[in-house]
DNA sequence: ATGAAAGCGCTAACAC
DNA sequence: GTGTTAGCGCTTTCAT
């Protein structure tokens, strides 16, 4: 009766099963189940025979079985805030390949910008999963560190106490950017926001701030804004409106969106108006114009969260190396920025 | 010992088991089982108290446990060929959103165009899943129809005999695209194939030599090409040196990878050449030229084979209804497709 | 070096 | 209705 119960319709026949192995080679399973995890424990020629066994029969083992008693499932968790953002897809990417390269199978979740979900599905999955990766996590700083207690995590891009985390760095980014502009005599930079629970974004306006006085320019906030395509032509407006001659986005899906938005209102870019992005994801390097942006390392911030998990799942108790990763940031310069426009220009001042 | 054993460190409580809930309320575990998965057949009171106390242990059932027993994991994978692509973003999507509304985790498996990862990875994780959806699948027409047997799949652009699929059909759209080109005076169309192993593709291309013949225009076929945007610096080339004005490309990744060749040598889009992509991808609207582009529902490619999937195991043995879907795209023009040069123009001759 | 046996957390007969 | 009893496939003591 047991394999209509697991679910394989009458006549097929089901993956063979660990007995069958031992059966096969007339061991107890006990015999076999070591053989195939331990190889060291058990008598050469023994082995041999087991293995053999298990490849006539194409045993698979059932990684569920294993993961009741191990308690370890070999799955990682990936959570991102939107599927749909490219920024993601390099995450996913580099997590995805450092993964499989482990023997490790990838949990894909997209939280949706929601906090609730994200701690929801962390909990609802929380057996299916030995540890999670959390690309720009939603949590509060509180919560996280709690949470980090339960779950073995690592956080991209998201610096909080008690919690591993690979950070890219954009807010020296940030302050190439600002020097580039400033360079280009913009007097003003704009820094259209992103969503206010970022805290990347946060990051990044601190620093725009701190380099705007460090180069004498007058910094201005817009926004928040989604960090979508969609919410560029706000963006846009607004910063028009603020009367900058240079803004630097949250991130290229939004300056994207911006890109379309001044070109439909008449505004050059960079004639008019300089833009930078942040991130570098597909798409920046041929939008119209092709976008000046802060690249970051995307898919080696997934290899290397990754590798930080896995590290601290295998010393298994032991107190953990690295719990934190800085990974360097760039200025891409392309077509976006240029000159300040001239009736705006003032001579380059004595930099402080 | 046990709460070791599972791994957990010494001094944390681990997750309530069912026992602890059955405990807590006094009654047998099956009992408590039952209350939670099958409320009608239990006593109104007493499943009230097994629901507290559940609540109040903050249980979260086992999913490893139950698909031990129950043979089902609630669990499905969903395979593409290679998780950069922006036209599986959509995919992805679409069955996230599908399979979350349903109470289904997501496995997403990146198969890098691989067949024996493909097989591979259905394989190790059978287990783990209880069907799949294959998107763009590279595994040959019998190993698909064999796999079906085994394993409730559905296919995305893929029709096999055996298999449940979702088509977006392209090749309606292709014809389209021809008609278009042909009324702007090209009469030579040239086709920039994408892997030979995608069965779109061939569909594609037939559809292409059939609408040709309808147009009376001549069909050309430069290729293969990766359906990367590395390879649009080839394609062009190729295209450029085939004499031809017009081309409809594998798919968007390509185009816009040809977009930048063209600029590179100088040549006009739609001024020299006119370009069709497929699958209108992110990007495909905000390159430069924006492309013109055959526009497929890619997100509710996904939504669909997920609804066919889930309809299929849930209809448990019951001989299923929809098999397959069609799902139609459609021509969006944009800018990169124009008037034939010049020089190369005819008169419009008769239709066939 | 190997086997016997006891679970992991849950579900599904089968009684009562 | 509800409790009892077997397992699912595997790992892991504990003997031998």
């Amino acid at each position: 009766m047991s394999p209509q119960l697991r679910g394989y319709p009458d006549g097929v026949d089901r993956p063979a099963t660990l007995a069958d192995v031992a059966a096969a080679s007339g061991v107890a399973t006990s015999t076999a189940s070591r053989a195939l995890a331990n190889p060291g424990r058990v008598n050469a020629i023994t082995r041999e025979r087991i293995e053999r066994a298990a490849r006539e029969l194409n045993y698979i083992p059932n990684s569920q079985a294993r993961a009741l008693t191990s308690g370890r499932t070999r799955c990682i968790a990936v959570l991102v805030s939107d599927i749909t953002n490219p920024f993601y897809f390099g995450i996913i990417r580099g997590t995805q390949l450092q993964l499989k390269a482990a023997g490790y199978t990838q949990l894909l979740v997209d939280t949706e910008e929601s906090d609730e979900l994200e701690d929801g599905m962390l909990h609802k999955l929380r057996p299916s999963f030995d540890g999670a990766i959390l690309a720009a996590s939603r949590l509060t700083d509180r919560h996280l560190t709690a949470l980090a207690e339960e779950v073995p995590l690592v956080a991209i891009n998201r610096q909080t106490r008690g919690v591993a985390n690979v950070f890219i760095d954009t807010p020296t980014g940030v302050e190439q950017a600002v020097g580039h502009l400033a360079s280009l005599g913009h007097r003003t930079i704009v820094y259209a926001s992103g969503p206010e629970t970022s805290w990347s974004n946060e990051r990044r306006w601190r620093a725009l701030v701190r380099s705007a006085e460090h180069y004498q320019v007058e910094a201005q906030r817009v926004g928040p804004f989604a960090p979508r395509q969609y919410a560029g032509a706000a963006a846009a407006d607004a910063v028009l409106h603020a009367g900058a001659t240079a803004c630097i986005a949250f991130n290229d899906l939004l300056a994207i969106g911006m890109l379309a938005r001044f070109r439909e209102r008449g505004v050059d870019v960079p004639g008019d108006v300089s833009l930078v992005g942040c991130d570098d994801i597909f798409g920046a390097d041929f939008c119209n114009p092709p976008l000046t942006t802060l690249t970051a390392p995307i898919e080696q911030a997934g290899r290397t969260a990754v590798s930080m998990l896995l590290a601290r799942l295998d010393e298994n108790a032991t107190p953990v190396g690295r719990q934190a990763a800085t990974l360097p940031t760039h200025l891409t310069v392309r077509a976006s920025t240029g000159p300040a426009p001239a009736s705006q220009t003032t001579s380059t001042k004595g930099r402080g």
